[in-house]
DNA sequence: ATGAAAGCGCTAACAG
DNA sequence: CTGTTAGCGCTTTCAT
């Protein structure tokens, strides 16, 4: 038998129009029940495929958005991957990924060629400094959904989902204080990162109030190299005097490193030094001493992110293709204690 | 200005048929040096989006691949996909994923819903059991590749792309006795998948080559809660008497959990018990002490799956819907001797 | 070198 | 409840 590829012959086969089936298929109008039952034979026996694209084409979309990461180098970014997807599964949409860090420009790039694929909209974790190009799509009325990266200055005019840094900063300072730590080093993070700014400010905070000022020597800032590059930071400032008896991570992947580095200078974790990070990855419980952290809710994040994208995309559509005002959404955080500190 | 949506406006702009666009925007047709300047400059101002649905709905195919993992809980995964996205970018595809393990039968309704959607192919690196709907795939005439889950009865049947675990594990194995470890015990991966079948008979024959019979007792199985329940395991078996002096975990997100176990017990790596594991995934290298492993290509191999698939696609194009005889390459890998043995 | 026309497979008025 | 008709935006003969 010839692989059977359309809706028309289908309705040949049942001796109806084109239409019928449609109606048949995708259940939006009444189809007189003997009819109905005739045509679900005929596809079934038939194995016939309805073609998604034909009806994106009339529709002007396809049920698909596009999720983008700067790299698995954090693995922070799995797991917001799979919250997205579980949601967008469920609400009969595709997720597209695409990861940008590798190219510069790759985000722009990116958008260009999912727009011309009729996407939906965009969830985007990798925004890094230059963010017009994000204006750009949603004033072009794209949906959009930054997650974790973005700036101060977006909120009310992005939709966002992320913890509120400046806090995660500050309580985990305040517990190395509370702990009885004196001096509190801070590995910290792409400065053109805002969610890394605020980490910073909430450790400054958080120590002034405790009434220590924060030292200049102990605030090491990310290595051109990356995270990788605080390997040899912690070399050699743990050898220097008035080294650090702590130090804060703002990620957990940084602590990865320091642990690294400080169990290669035979350095005991937590006895000589404590060390705290951010995120909770699944393996931070796994490292050794099991890593203290700030745990962020990543998979309900990326849950979020896809929550609110959906419901602009619904907005959208209800209203003559104007998006509703930007939703700016702040998740809990935990913080875990291990053996770390 | 109103938004320019199809090549007809671009047409009736330049004053030229809206055929004469299209060819213009393919480039695979002549067309008038002048008239050509004319369209891409009208198509520059107007900022016009040809739509791919359409011309997918016209050809057939959505330039689109589908990656399908079972889930981020081994941290390969995010590597292949990584190669698999570089390869499938560099000639125009986008690749939607699917986390898959989480229901039953994931991959088969991931298959339909594909399907709908014109994708070109599929990547599957979550085979498990069967893989019925696998061939039922092929038999359809769709391009599938396998990413190191798949039985020994699939080779010549199926592509496929993996390193050789048999050897894997003998490897693996024969480094820990040259090393002079006497009891090596082994944690079997699910016996479902025959990568770990044969990473275990690669174990077996390692230990017989080198005169030593192995015991039951040191065999240690999948627990029903999945790696996790290793950490158990290895607590228990530690007390006993007859302790292991090795552990060769079958992957490494295995080998992370016996450490935490050993660690717990304080039990000294490598002094009291080496630790080996395969994969080489990224943080291997960060663990306390470093992991020795057996490195799998990770990127590589979801390049060369890309690249498999892609020759499926175009061989398919060319032979009128018949797909190329099943490619199976087997990767080559490295021992990398770090701090754990 | 370019235009006219047909059609990919589906949906959505509009009739009846 | 169902059929007819007219496209969605693009590509592709077939003419010219």
């Amino acid at each position: 038998m010839e692989q059977i590829t359309s809706i028309k012959e289908i309705a040949q086969i049942c001796g109806v129009s084109a239409s019928t089936v449609s109606r048949v298929l995708n259940g939006k109008s009444y189809v007189r029940e003997g009819t109905r039952k005739r045509v679900l034979e005929a596809v079934k026996q038939s194995g016939f495929r309805p073609n998604l694209l034909a009806r994106s084409l009339k529709q002007g979309n396809l049920q698909t958005i596009c999720l983008m990461v700067p790299s698995y180098g954090n693995l922070i970014f799995p797991e917001i991957m799979r919250g997205v997807n579980t949601v967008a599964r469920e609400h009969g949409y595709t997720t597209v990924f695409s990861i940008t860090e590798e190219h510069p420009g790759a985000e722009e790039a990116t958008y260009n060629e999912m727009r011309n694929r009729q996407i939906s909209g965009f969830i985007i974790c990798s925004a890094i400094g230059d963010e017009s190009a994000i204006y750009r799509m949603r004033e072009e009325g794209v949906p959009v959904v930054l997650v974790n990266r973005f700036k101060k200055e977006d909120i009310g005019h992005l939709d966002t989902v992320s913890v509120d840094n400046y806090r995660a900063g500050y309580v985990s300072t305040q517990y190395l204080v509370r702990s009885g730590r004196q001096r509190i080093a801070i590995a910290c993070g792409d400065p053109s990162l805002d969610l890394y700014n605020e980490r910073y400010r909430g450790y400054c905070d958080a120590l002034r109030d405790a009434g220590i000022e924060p030292d200049p020597a102990l605030i090491l800032q990310e290595p051109a190299e990356g995270q990788d590059g605080y390997y040899n930071i912690i070399k050699r400032i743990m050898l220097e005097p008035g080294a650090p008896d702590a130090i804060f991570a703002t990620s957990d992947p940084k602590a990865f490193v320091i642990m690294r580095a400080l169990h290669d200078l035979k350095i005991c974790i937590p006895r000589d030094v404590a060390v705290i990070g951010i995120d909770n990855v699944e393996l931070s419980a796994y490292m050794e001493p099991p890593l203290t952290t700030v745990a962020q809710p990543l998979t309900r994040m990326g849950e979020e992110a896809m929550r609110i994208l959906l419901r602009q995309i619904e907005y959208k559509r209800e209203h003559d293709g104007e998006l509703p005002p930007p939703e700016n959404r702040i998740l809990p955080f935990d913080l875990l204690v291990r053996q770390s500190t």
